[in-house]
DNA sequence: CTTCTAAGTAATCATTGACTTACAACCGGT
DNA sequence: ACCGGTTGTAAGTCAATGATTACTTAGAAG
């Protein structure tokens, strides 16, 4: 059982461990995320997984910065592939959305900009934030109160996954909201629920 | 030292560990927050806390439970007093900012929401979620649309907290940030974080 | 003044989970 | 072929923490 894996070199193996943390850490937050879940998703022992990164708490950022750093690259190939300055949160929104198939990246974000209290966390998780804001200030040219609006409705469809609500598509309420949160792409969103 | 405390009628000792959990929920979560840490803000030992409530898991259950109430009460007030139905979400913006002076709500709400994974809680989160929902749709008598957008923002305010942003204010992305987020509460929200 | 119960504590247990260490196997270069 | 660095694991250590237990005491009621 559960012999010597096939070696990776170091940098195949942390993309490895980094995609397995974003699922487990999206869904049981930084604290309750276990190194041992990790590493069992990874395909790899538990040890593996905090040498590589040095500790949890090292991997943890490694990962929110990862999940940052898509979200960056895929608004920005949004706004390239914008033809006009019009309809811009449409085409972020999809973006965004699309994000989640990458399981665990979206919720994952949510927990990061719960730890803004912890000392090592909490500066990543603003810079990260604001990160984002700024993409949507100053290279997708939305003014502050649709780059806001943009904003909060992103963390309205990361909650809505972090409550798991989608699960529960066939109550009418349930419905209404999903439609009035997700618009064009609430069809994308249930076939990756399903 | 630390000996017996005066000793409280036991409706009152857990209306006081209620407030103690919500804001140690609040800055660090379910998970990551210690039954002892609950416990020393409220001013007894960590045995009576769980004693209470029997285990952690019910304590943040009645926590959760506690703040959902309040910000039911808080918008039914606020529809109460609104003479008519116009600028609705203003009013009801303020009376959710205004919980942020129960230290630890607003951020242990946004705790919940991201439990939803959870055998035990996810219920409890959905259920508070939806039921916040249904209050600004049927009792405020909210279109779809705007339930939602003030929905979105006030998940957007809960995550500046979260994030502790307001110590930022000086940052010219963040004040920007806080202004559009918070509109003529920003005062109120910088004056909370002083 | 005695009793009885509710409210409290200190001490400890059992579990869990992050991290360390010691060792094994694989490979590339000389 | 062999040797050194790299990749990997198994088996532990150690601290933290939720829960339990056995005990104490305040104070109301008779």
């Amino acid at each position: 059982m559960s012999l010597p894996r096939k070696r990776l070199p170091a940098a195949e193996r942390r993309e490895s461990i980094l995609a397995a943390a974003a699922e487990v850490f999206g869904t049981h937050g930084y604290a309750a995320a276990t190194t041992d879940a990790i590493a069992q998703r990874a395909g790899i022992s538990q040890a593996l997984a905090i040498r590589t990164f040095g500790s949890k708490e090292a991997l943890f950022i490694a990962t929110a910065e990862r999940v940052v750093d898509r979200v960056a690259e895929a608004f920005r190939a949004a706004i390239a592939g914008a033809g006009d300055r019009e309809r811009m949160e449409p085409r972020l929104g999809e973006a965004y959305v699309r994000l989640a198939e990458d399981r665990g990246s979206l919720v994952t974000l949510l927990h990061l900009f719960t730890l803004g209290h912890d000392p090592a966390i909490g500066p990543v998780a603003r810079e990260g934030f604001l990160r984002i804001y700024t993409i949507l200030r100053d290279e997708a040219g939305l003014p502050a109160a649709r780059a806001t609006a943009f904003l909060a409705n992103g963390m309205l469809v990361s909650t809505i996954f972090g409550l798991e609500l989608p699960t529960q598509a066939d109550d009418v309420a349930v419905s209404e909201l999903l439609q009035a949160a997700f618009r064009e792409n609430t069809a994308l969103v249930l076939e990756l629920f399903g």
